[in-house]
DNA sequence: TACCCGTTCGCG
DNA sequence: CGCGAACGGGTA
């Protein structure tokens, strides 16, 4: 019932090394330089046109898969097969689409990692460990359970004054009133809550903001403001190595004004194309 | 095994 | 005293 005191995260150490022993995360995910680069990729791009986004690490784990199950062996042109092609010049050649079946054992493994990659990935950036994440997500889920799911949880980002992107805006995403007159207390801003943060006096529910292009942004944006966090590691790599699980993180703080520019600079650097 | 849910407990 | 992190039992 009680915490041992003495090693109040013994359990969730252990649990976290556990994950971070038996999964490599920069080796199996990629490279993590993903994460500081601002430029999305095109996968990143069809992501956000998604309702249930893939983590990168699917998008990483899946691009490179060969497509041994469906394609043909040696499928090398021939000669014969060149002179043919040469002769088709003319007529727009119409590239084969191939789709990749996962054998049950690629699903399996994929979706083992993709599970635990959700909190994984995060809590690598965020330097906690991954129970802390866990446990952050299900709380959250009960408070926005508990409070109603149209009047919290809705995550919500400050005004814009880019006009060109919120020319954009409104454009896209028809009457939402939100990047004008919304007021941000510091209290709005903290290290933790800036991502997810519920704003009671604005006009958007759940719907609203899912249905917003920036919706997919946050994790973009929250990496963003970590790189550029001045005691933050540089790489998660360097974090794993300086900081394992088992330190007691101290929780850095960005003012208002700080996550402001940070915002702005984040989104006034991306193009429209690229939300 | 992850999630739900009630609960405890530490902190400001 | 309220909030939130964390714990532990139950469940599918």
């Amino acid at each position: 019932m009680s915490v041992d005191p003495a090693c109040p995260q013994s359990l969730p150490c252990a649990e976290a090394s556990d994950y971070k022993d038996s999964s490599p995360t920069p080796v199996i995910c990629g490279p993590e330089e993903n994460y500081p680069s601002l430029q999305m990729s095109s996968a990143e791009m069809s992501r956000t046109e998604t309702i249930s986004p893939l983590p990168y690490s699917m998008d990483l784990l899946i691009q490179d898969s060969p497509d041994s199950s469906t394609s043909p062996k040696g499928k090398q042109p021939t000669s014969t097969e060149k002179s043919a092609t040469k002769k088709e010049d003319k007529v727009p050649i119409k590239k084969q689409k191939t789709r990749t079946v996962f054998s049950s054992t690629h699903l399996c493994v994929l979706n083992d990692r993709f599970q635990r990659q959700k909190y994984l990935k995060l809590s690598n950036i965020l330097n906690l460990n991954y129970t802390q994440v866990k446990t952050w997500f299900q709380n959250q889920r009960m408070k926005s359970k508990n409070n109603g799911v149209t009047q919290a949880s809705v995550p919500t980002y400050p005004s814009l004054y880019s006009s060109y992107h919120q020319e954009w805006l409104v454009n896209t995403t028809g009457n939402l009133p939100m990047w004008s007159n919304q007021t941000w207390s510091n209290s709005t801003w903290s290290s933790q809550t800036w991502n997810i943060q519920s704003c009671s006096n604005h006009s958007w529910n759940a719907e609203t903001w899912c249905t917003h292009p920036f919706y997919n942004c946050g994790e973009e944006f929250l990496q963003f403001c970590i790189q550029f966090q001045p005691n933050s590691p540089v790489s998660d790599l360097e974090a794993d190595l300086e900081s394992p699980y088992v330190t007691q993180q101290t929780t850095r703080y960005l003012s208002t004004s700080e996550t402001m520019d940070l915002f702005l600079n984040y989104f006034t650097n991306m193009q429209p194309e690229d939300v």
